[in-house]
Parts: structure tokens; sequence; C-alpha cells
DNA sequence: GCAAATTAATGATTTATTCAAG
DNA sequence: CTTGAATAAATCATTAATTTGC
């Protein structure tokens, strides 16, 4: 209609970030006074409307609702799937102990109930040949292991290990491949769910 | 070295769906014996070795923490650039008034201060000519006004108003514009912070 | 629509840091 | 204080997504 402005509204980086900070803020609704005032201090940064600042909450609540439900739906999905496909799974559990309802998550063979384990089945480990693990990595880390004779001769280890140099000495990744699938099903009966992070809790890491 | 496979890992989408669920439920750094068990279940979905799951997890976390460290950051900075530029700025706010710290968010003649006030300056809302507003929205919604009498002419409203039919009844924004700029020194002091969604708390909205 | 070109994600590796034991 | 195990951070490399010109 008016001849002066028929392209529309684009926030300068200025506006957007204060506009996302109110919102973050708390400021979701604002009513026509707020509207008024966002509107005059924005306008330093650029031609804008009150309709824009209107119409940028609308929408910013809008989708963060809907981003919010999606994540939501896909979490539900994926737990549905973990328990169709995996959990339950006839080609991986003993179908004699089977015997719970597919929504029990202390089932325990569950392969998060054996996930939250802290016994180590050792004999799992060197299912391919190797006289050099000595042990199992005590509540610790990975399956690196490091052993002074390995740097000299590396020719000789299993094919599926990974040899790594750290400046002085050497890291081996043993390879429990895809070939292992038939020593899942002796897995024992362990523990309870607290899947915490059982070795170290690092969810808050020191920045 | 082996010609089997030159190729990096590709997780199916099933296994990518196991991983991220395990994460999300608290498993960030699994031990040797829970690599173990997660790589022989997930080889069911298609080939995968325990060097991947461990990489997976390594990475995942990694980036985890980069992203909550950019939002943080991000965060930081949109609050900085708002006190330099915008809340203190010399262009809209009276220098006589602006004796406080550029810090200080207490500072009455912020936009967050000015925001967060529950008393509507209502000689600012009628800048255009408009006999037609009767009263400030109280607390509630926009300038959204709703008037039987507005729906049958709309032609009569002032040119910087903007009609919309909801249903049965109708919405007017006002356009409080670009040329606002000079309405908003006379702002008063009003209120402290409480920024949180004055009109209605909708953070978490029911699904 | 499609295929080259560009960009973003992410698997894999290397380097740096932390921390506890001796 | 030194050393080694464990982890985090930085980086490299390849694959998936997206854009762009025809």
């Amino acid at each position: 209609m008016s001849p002066s402005s028929n392209t529309r509204w684009c926030p300068t980086p200025e506006q957007l970030m204060i506009l996302e900070e109110l919102y973050r803020r708390g400021l979701k609704t604002p009513n026509a006074s707020q509207i008024q005032k966002i509107t005059a201090h924005l306008s330093f940064y650029g031609k804008i409307q009150g309709k824009n600042v209107f119409y940028w909450f609308q929408n910013h609540k809008a989708r963060d609702r809907q981003k919010l439900r999606k994540k939501l739906a896909k979490q539900l999905h994926q737990q549905h799937l973990l328990q169709q496909h995996l959990i339950y799974n006839q080609q991986f559990i003993d179908p004699a102990q089977t015997q719970y309802s597919a929504l029990d998550f202390q089932a325990p063979n569950s392969v998060f109930h054996q996930l939250s384990s802290n016994c180590y089945n050792a004999h799992n480990l060197h299912a391919q040949g190797s006289g050099n693990i000595s042990e199992e990595a005590p509540e610790g880390l990975m399956m690196m292991m490091r052993h002074e004779s390995w740097r000299s001769s590396p020719s000789d280890l299993p094919k599926d290990c990974l040899i790594r140099t750290y400046g002085h000495d050497s890291t081996m990744i043993m390879d429990v491949g895809p070939t292992l699938i038939p020593c899942c099903r002796p897995l024992q009966t362990l523990e309870l769910f607290p899947l915490r992070s059982s070795s170290n809790d690092d969810e808050k890491p020191v920045i």
C-alpha cells in the first residue's frame, strides 16, 4: 500500500541481539507500552516499527515452543525404538530370561542395565588372541594399556590392535570389533540403574 | 594397512539413536567394559568397532561442552553489548540523569528497568494522531483492542494501524514506527527488575 | 532438476592439561 | 617434584548437507 516500504523488516544484528536478550530474560509477550519502548530504543540501530517487535516476539515464542515439542517427541521416539529393537531383541538376549515387561528398564539384560555394571566380564576382553593383556582397566579409562615392550616391536601385535605413540610411550587400542555378538549372551545381571558416569562425574567441567 | 576398511565408521540411524540415548541418560565416559558391551550390541545394526564407540563418546562430550561454552559466551556478549550501546546510550537517555555506573542494572533509565514497569506512560501511546484509542492495554496483551464497531468501518482508522480479524473480533496493531525516538526521553523511573514475564509466565508450555 | 562447489558435521588423531601416587 | 594414567582440548580429514549456476 504505502509506497515507501514495500520490503519486510530485516533486523540488524544489534536489534536481534537485544530482542533475544530481552526474550532470554523472560520477556515473552510484551504489552503495548513495552513494545513501544523497545521499538523506540531499537530504532537507533535501524528502521523498525512496533508491529515488527510485536511479530518478532510472537514468532519467537511460537518457535521456541515448537522446538521444545519436537525435542520431546524425538526423545520419546528414541526411547520407544530402543525398547523395541534393542533391549529385548531376541538376537541379543537369551530368550529364556526375557520375561520382563517391554517397559521395564530394570530388566537385568537390558543394555542399560548391563552398562551400569561395575563387574567386568573379563572373559569378553580377549576374545581375539592376546596374551598381552594383563588386566582389565580398573573402573578407569578405555582399553588403552601402556607397555614399554610394545614400543620397540609393534609388528608382533594382534592385527586388531592399534598403536599410538605419546611422546615417549605407546598406547594400544584393542579392537573389539564387529565379531563379538556371540560374546554378549553370557553377560551377568549385575546392578541397577545408576548409569550416571560410574567412573567419574564430569558433567560440569571446570573451565 | 588392512585392505578391508579404508573408510571411517558411518553410524546407522539406530546406532546413533542408541548412543544418543545412552548419552542423554548420563553415560558420558564409558569404561572399557561398557564400550565393549555397547559395541557388541550395536554391531547388530552394522559394522562397528570399540574405538568407534570410544571416539563417539569423546567427541560427543567435547562438542556438548563446546556448544555450552559458546552459548554462555554469546549470552555474556549480548549482555555486554546491550549495556554498552543501548541502556546508557546518551542518544536515548537524558544526560542529566545518567550518573550511574555503566554496569549498574538498577539504573532507572535502563531499558530493562523501564520495561519492567507496571506504570504505563499513556502519553507516549498516541504520539501519532488517534482519538480512537480509549485506553492503554491493562497489563494484558498487545495493543490489541477489540471493538465491535471497528470491524464494520476499517477505512477511518489511522493509516499506521493494522487490522486483523480473529474469528468474531478484531485486532489492531498500532504502528509506533521509527519516528518515536524523541518520545522516549521523558520516561519515568518506575520499578526494579522483575522482568520475568510481567503479563503471563509461559516458559514451560503445557503440551 | 541436477551436478559441481561450498559449507557444516562429525569421525579420528594428536597435543596439552590435570591429578594422584610414589 | 616427578611420573604416569586419565581426560580434555585442539586439530586433521572425510563425509553429509546445502548452495549455486546451468
